[in-house]
DNA sequence: CTAATCGTCAAGTGACCACTTAACTATCTG
DNA sequence: CAGATAGTTAAGTGGTCACTTGACGATTAG
């Protein structure tokens, strides 16, 4: 049984929309592999491999019944990435809240050799 | 400025352990690029790449002041992330709930060919 | 038994990732 | 001004990622 699954896999599991997608037909109940690669645009082996990551990040078990290996997501699964960016969220927003935006006043103050970094 | 930072983009800065530690870092305060860089094994020149996907994931900002560049925690940084994975949960929680572990149950009735995936 | 179905495995491919080095541009300090 | 400091940029490298194809094993259906 995985069970160490570490944030940098869940994390990783999660940055891929078509996993995504399997996640949330998972939520509607478990599935096979064939009806989860159904709606996607890639092979069955493709898909195979995407249930392997999301396995590795703790996200979904699953169980082989004869020739069907049918996948469910794992009650636990959110915990360890929901515990940390809860975390984070408070910590920061504590901070934000209290001094607002350290940034823009210093900018506004002596506003001039100024740029912002963003595409 | 980076408005739209996707939920792929976000959940891939998040799944790198030295991303995720100079966010912790930016949760004490606002820093710039070389104290970020300070405690991580790497190049000024990485942690200037990491600062950047931070930023196409939306969860910092940075403003470039004189020869610092000092960056910051977006505040509404993990609202996307979140948001997705709160609704994920509760959605399977109660699945989850109500109809338990299919799999061990119909595991239990016809237990023969099994093979739990996992490594 | 024969076919189709469901999945697995291995190898290959092009794109992307996390880094490095090195040369270079500001900016601030003595 | 000279030199240190802070960061930027570009090019390169080895490793991983998201796929594909194709050959195969196992199970079930006709």
């Amino acid at each position: 049984m995985r069970v160490a699954a570490t944030l940098n896999q869940t994390f990783h599991a999660l940055s891929d929309a078509s996993r995504r997608r399997m996640l949330e037909r998972l939520a509607d109940g478990p599935a096979s592999v064939s009806e989860l690669a159904a709606p996607l645009p890639m092979t069955l082996a493709a898909v195979v491999q995407h249930v392997q990551v999301l396995e590795t990040g703790g996200l979904v078990t699953s169980r082989k019944r004869g020739r069907v290996r049918t996948c469910a997501l794992r009650d636990d699964a959110l915990a360890g990435a929901e515990r940390w960016l809860g975390d984070r969220r408070t910590a920061w927003q504590r901070r934000l809240d209290r001094l607002g935006d350290v940034l823009d006043a210093t900018a506004d103050a002596t506003a001039t050799a100024d740029e912002t970094a963003e595409t």
